[in-house]
DNA sequence: ACAATATTGTACAAGATTGAACAGAATGCA
DNA sequence: TGCATTCTGTTCAATCTTGTACAATATTGT
């Protein structure tokens, strides 16, 4: 948890140039990978509240990152969509991001942390309830 | 990150029978280890501001869990103790905490934690400046 | 000794996160 | 169909965290 807060901490210096914040960005790279998502799974895949969610996607709407769309289907959902724009800054920001987990994993051999990943997915999975 | 969300989540759940925060779990897992350490001391431990540890010791003093004393060769300084009560407190708050790490190590093996163990250290310890 | 600088803790405002309560919309079942 | 239940997103108040500015105290260099 230590090591988390230190690393925390380097990304928010290091997205500050992009004017993005960690919540933000990590919301970003979720629309890029699953494009269409509503705000639920946003939430799910981000482990935050909802209303969480809802707090957040203003600002990046305001700033032309994402949009929202009503699904006609079913109108309790809204539909959400990375901008060009917001892709533009994703892959942008997307490189220091790179360059952060290089200067961490270099600290360790390939090897250690292809097994972190995988202990650490072992952990979300067993406390997604 | 994700890995750490879910255990921090679990812990808050852990802590809340003992009504005990996070914050305030870890910083008494500091002043039980670091008795007499200053506020700034402690704040640098957590990873944390000052004033975030200026905030969080009146509620842990009026819990009766720690008490500050003035240091009489630097009047700038107060040294922070874990009461009785408090060490009480932490005594039983980290059986909990014990058995939520179980739960976290039994899903790799021990030489596996103990890799785990020493890539975070040295992460932390490269980030820290 | 003394002036400049640094350190410690505090105050306060801004921003983030949470959980509970809520309204509208969809679903399931009699 | 009708009615209860569930789901989605929003609102709001409470709490946490951060950063900046500040006051009091120490330290340093001359």
């Amino acid at each position: 948890m230590r090591a988390e807060k230190a690393v925390a901490r380097e990304l928010t210096r290091a997205l500050a140039p992009f004017e993005l914040k960690p919540a933000q960005f990590d919301a970003m790279i979720n629309l890029y990978r699953h494009p269409g998502q509503s705000q639920h799974d946003l939430a799910r895949r981000l482990l935050v509240g909802r209303s969480n969610v809802t707090m957040l996607l203003p600002q990046m709407e305001a700033q032309g990152l994402m949009r929202r769309e009503g699904d006609p289907k079913d109108k309790r959902i809204m539909r959400l969509y990375l901008t060009d724009e917001g892709e533009k800054r994703l892959m942008r920001a997307l490189e220091v991001y790179a360059a952060l987990i290089d200067r961490v994993m270099d600290q360790s051999s390939p090897e250690e942390c292809d097994m972190m990943g995988d202990m650490m997915r072992r952990i979300t999975e067993m406390l997604k309830e």
